[in-house]
DNA sequence: CCTCTATTGTGAACACTTAAACAAAATTAT
DNA sequence: ATAATTTTGTTTAAGTGTTCACAATAGAGG
């Protein structure tokens, strides 16, 4: 394991931090302090100077962090030095739409497969990404080596292919649908549920007017 | 304000909860025990029962919880017994994929307008909601007296029109571009930003690794 | 009725997360 | 060189969230 155990509310926040240093660096912005990072990604300036002391010393006192040097830190720390593969399983309108998504514009991810059982898409090309029929996704994730999936399937199905996905060795699952997949412990799963987010919103509006929740 | 005081990690789960119980609902399942919901949703039995808690004595002891009360009671807490409608602000890739998601199936929330600068798309229907064009949208917003917005413009004008939302009375936004919006402490900000999903997803699988298959 | 069983609601312990505060150390100014 | 200033890294404390464990209690079965 690269790293000892970081706290995951620390992890969370990792690519947060990652990208704002990209920016820091592309305005050619030498060194940054955790106050001025703070204001900017609306995190308290002690809570990222905890976070970073989790990897170690990485800044100097009274002079704040080295943009680019830090920025390469995180770039070890979040694989950002290799291409990593994804695959997204489920090209309906949402599946669609992350397919032209650039993921590959900020970090070094990329979409390389998508998979869906429509056999009017089978063996097509979307947003530059290689459509292939259901029936050879398992071989192909296989093959790929791929380890995350994007699963945007209708919820009536995805249970099933979460097992499917499993089965070939797929070790995360970013998923979009609204069910709880029960996957073995050694497997992440990241839900993003559209609906839920737009309730908790509309709920805090109606009941937290003072604070700022998240 | 309806209710005292809720944690937000409980307000959080409280649409998990809601469309569990609308499927026992129509399941027909008349009554549901804290472990056996603790199954479907993945939260530890102990949490549901302290977090149904902050609203009372919902359950009885050696029966569990009545569904339909149950949900009906949940209805009310999350707004459920009137409908809600949201603006949609960009209409690119990702804001057509979410005109076209069917948040009114699930729950009583449906996107009445949306908003786009490109004049192709102004005053054209998509997925059965209005396109107006920008310069209508604070009217609009003030007319229609919506108060939660799904940000999805690109990142470069992201700050620009959250400020002219909030300017017009928008007390919410689901905010998926990569900005960390800043807003008013009364307005709140849910944050979605998928390329910071995908990171952490792929963190998680390298780094929190449990090798323990079921 | 009484006994047995199931399951809640919650006090207390524990775990995780955030933040205040400040000594230590490096930079910057004089 | 020295003093003033800045800003880190960390100690400590406070705040949030989760889970254990069990008395209290409702329902079911004699």
């Amino acid at each position: 394991m690269a790293t000892k155990k970081i706290p995951k509310a620390t992890a969370k926040r990792l690519p947060i931090y990652y990208r704002y240093l990209s920016v820091l660096l592309s305005a050619n912005k030498r060194r940054v302090s955790s106050t001025e990072l703070s204001e900017a990604v609306q995190v308290d300036s002690a809570t990222i100077r905890r976070d970073f002391s989790y990897f170690g010393e990485l800044g100097k006192r009274g002079y704040g962090y080295d943009v680019e040097s830090l920025l390469n830190f995180f770039k070890g720390i979040l694989n950002q030095d290799t291409l990593t593969s994804v695959a997204l399983v489920g090209v309906g309108a949402l599946g669609s739409a992350l397919l032209n998504y650039n993921f590959h514009q900020d970090t070094n991810l990329r979409i390389s497969a998508a998979f869906d059982t429509k056999p009017e898409l089978a063996n097509t090309v979307k947003s530059g990404i290689p459509i292939y029929p259901a029936s050879e996704m398992q071989k192909q994730i296989k093959e790929q080596q791929i380890d995350a999936v994007i699963l945007t399937v209708p919820s009536s199905t995805s249970q099933k292919v979460a097992d499917q996905l499993v089965s070939v060795g797929v070790k995360g699952i970013l998923n979009f649908t609204p069910v709880r997949l029960s996957v073995p412990k050694n497997v992440q799963v990241q839900n993003i549920d559209l609906t839920n987010e737009l309730q908790t919103l509309i709920y805090f509006i109606k009941n937290y007017a003072e604070n700022n929740p998240e």
